[in-house]
Order: structure tokens, then sequence, then C-alpha cells
DNA sequence: AAGTTTGTTAACCAAATGGTTAATTTTAAT
DNA sequence: ATTAAAATTAACCATTTGGTTAACAAACTT
């Protein structure tokens, strides 16, 4: 019989409790206690593997904005064509919030609330440098006539836009148009190619 | 001198204060203690002018969802040619959450928490139409042969993305280039009418 | 002027909330 | 087996929070 403290693995359950609970409520709608029920564990344990609500909120805040820009670095760096580049972002970024639904609104949501959490807990440990990279791309193209000019800030905020911002939108849409989950997915799935290619094609001479 | 009744005008002041307080930290950071003090008023008269937190926060919801979808409508009834809506729509839409910048993230936001607050502060008052007429123009220029075939859902949600989600990204944003206040308006400014050219471009034929 | 309604306040209250304590159990070390 | 360290629990605590009450003041009504 394993031993009961590797068994448990009491400090997991609290992060995948609290993982649950501060995304779907935010940190000030999450409540201690709610992590401790869903942890199955005593409230004061929370306390014991973690100061407190703010720490614990920080660990499972770093650890999910750290999934916010994963290795565009080297993929910019790679020797794809830039189209191909554009390709490669909008369909491994689509599919990377596919399978984290809720990690854009909640890393904007806690950021506009409280800009200092990003700053601590992002910018000094994987301050990504892949917008250098990607600005330095855009620049590239530009002057090599692959692509018409424009301002790299604006290319980079239009598609990371496109990608994310349906998901964070999501309840809205499916307001005002009545798509329901499965459809939803299928649009997403779509997108990863079609945004794609609607941004190639805006941009191609 | 004016009566005290509609000098002070407490339901005024009140919900001026609760606009400020729920759009800044939304409605499980919102405090009714903060609002009647920015109200500069005893606590006692929130609850004597709106029964509770919710009520008083859904009026706000209401109102702030209300801003979300103009004149949409009227618009896409108008007799403007399909590139000229398209970069009025963007234009109006880009002016408006300068305006109101954390209308997005704060609507987007609570609908998440909260879907039901849609459905019963913004679905029956004001159900937009716009999205059935916006659609039926798309389709309509795709048949026209003047713009490409594209679903009209994605090429929705591609403009009010790129309209929308920079002011949902504007602190990380400015965390991973050092755009301040002052600079991203203008670029929020120039989008005005880069971005409806952006659409343009990728759907002429 | 008297009485009724409306507006306002201070004090209060119960529940919720983040956090602590002290005692107990489990595990690991000797 | 003994002891020290680590993990866990129940009970507790202070503060915050949304909300209420009862008394009082101002404004209309007649």
């Amino acid at each position: 019989m394993a031993s009961k403290r590797k068994d448990s693995n009491t400090e997991e359950k609290i992060l995948s409790a609290a993982r649950q609970v501060f995304i779907e409520k935010g940190f000030a709608g999450a409540r201690m206690q709610d992590i401790a029920d869903r942890a199955e564990i005593n409230k004061a344990m929370l306390h014991y593997y973690f100061k407190n609500k703010e720490m614990l909120f920080e660990v499972i805040f770093r650890e999910t904005a750290g999934k916010l820009f994963p290795h565009f670095e080297k993929l910019m760096e790679s020797d794809l064509n830039f189209f191909d580049k554009i390709r490669s972002i909008v369909s491994s970024y689509i599919e990377m919030i596919i399978q984290n639904p809720y990690l854009p609104l909640f890393v904007m949501n806690e950021m506009n609330k409280n800009p200092q959490i990003g700053l601590k807990n992002f910018f000094e440990a994987q301050k990504p440098g892949f917008v250098k990279k990607f600005r330095e791309s855009i620049e590239e193209s530009v002057k090599n006539g692959i692509i018409q000019p424009i301002n790299p800030i604006h290319l980079i905020m239009n598609i990371f836009s496109m990608c994310a911002f349906p998901f964070i939108a999501k309840p809205m849409i499916s307001m005002l148009t009545g798509i329901e989950d499965e459809q939803f997915k299928n649009l997403m799935e779509q997108r990863k190619v079609l945004v794609a290619e609607f941004i190639i094609h805006s941009i191609k001479k």
C-alpha cells in the first residue's frame, strides 16, 4: 500500500482545485473554502502549502499565463517562409486555446483588474522575446516586397485578435446566433486555416 | 435654493458610482460600501433605491451592454455599398470603444462568469437584429460577386475581434511592447481606417 | 399648520470569508 | 522502539460584507 503522503499528493490536488476555481470565478470571486472542498481537504491545508490566497493565485496565474505564448520565438527563427510562419502560428495558437478555452479571458481580465500581477508573474520570468522577432520578420518581409507595407504592431494585433477574441466572446456569440458548444468548436477548428488565409490574402502583394 | 431632493439627485450619484466600481472591479470584486463612499451617501441608500447588489448591477450591466451594438441595424439597411458599410461599422465601433475602453472586457467577462445575466438583461430587451442583417448583406455581396465567398459568421467574428480585442488586451500589449496610454490611443485611432481596409483587402475580388 | 409621504442616517446584524491555533496523526529517521 | 519532522484536522477568530432597522429630517398635500 502506497504511503499516505505520496498517495494523496495534497499539493497537486490543491493546485488542480485552485486552477478550476480561479479560472471559473476569477480572483475576486474565488473562495478558499470552495477550493478546499473541491480538493477534498481541510481549508487549513491551503495555508499550509501556500501562504495565502494571493500566493496561491499567483502560482495559478503564472502557470496559466505561461501557456500564452508557447514556442513562438523558435517558430519565428525557423526557416519557414513568412506565410507559413503565419499559418503555423495561427493554427497552433487556436489549437492551444481550444485546449484551454478560458485562458485568454482569465489572463486578460486579471491583468486588467491588477496590472501588477502581470509584471510580477510574467514579465520577469519568461518575458517573451517573440514580439521583437515577429516584428523583425514582418519588417523584413515588407522590405523584400513579399507583403504590403504594414505597421507590425497592427498586424500582430490583428492576428491575435482573430485567434483569441471569439473565445472571449463566446457567450455573446452564442446568444446572438444560437450557436452551441459543438458547432462553436467546429467553427474554431475551421478558423485554424481560415484566419491564416484571411490574413495572408490581406497582406500579400 | 433648490430643494434637497432635486439638488442632490441621489439616484444619479449612485448609478454613477456603481458604474465606476462595477466596471473597475467586476461584480464579484465590487463592494457596496465602496459604491456608497464614491457616491458620498449612506450605504442604506443603495438598498433604498435598488433592492440589492444584484439589482443595482443589472441596471449597470443593461445600460452598458446596451451600448455594445449601437445603430448597426440601421446602418446595414442604409444604401451605402458593402465596403462603405464595413468602413462605417469599424470606424464607429472603434470610436465607441475609445470612448468606453472598459466596455468590451466588462461585458464579456460578466457574461462568461454568469451567462444568465446576458439572457436576462440583453436578449429580451434589445435583441440585436443586426447580425441577421449583416449576414444577409454579406451573402448578397458574395452572390453579386463583389466579395470572395466567406462564411458570414467568420467575417463578422473577424471584424469585431480586430475592433475590440486590442482594448481587452491592452495591459498585455503595454507589457510586451512598452506602449503607453497616449501612443495606444493613437494606434487605436489609426485602426479606424486600417482595420477596415485590412478586411476589405482580404475579401475583395 | 397638521399630517403623510419620501429621503436620509447611524447603528446594528447575521453570514461569509480569509486566516490562525493547538492538538493529533502519519511518516521518516535513528 | 523512540523521537523528530511533516501532514492533517477541528475549532476558533477577526474582519469584511451585504443587508436591515428604527429613528429622524425634509418635502409635499390638504
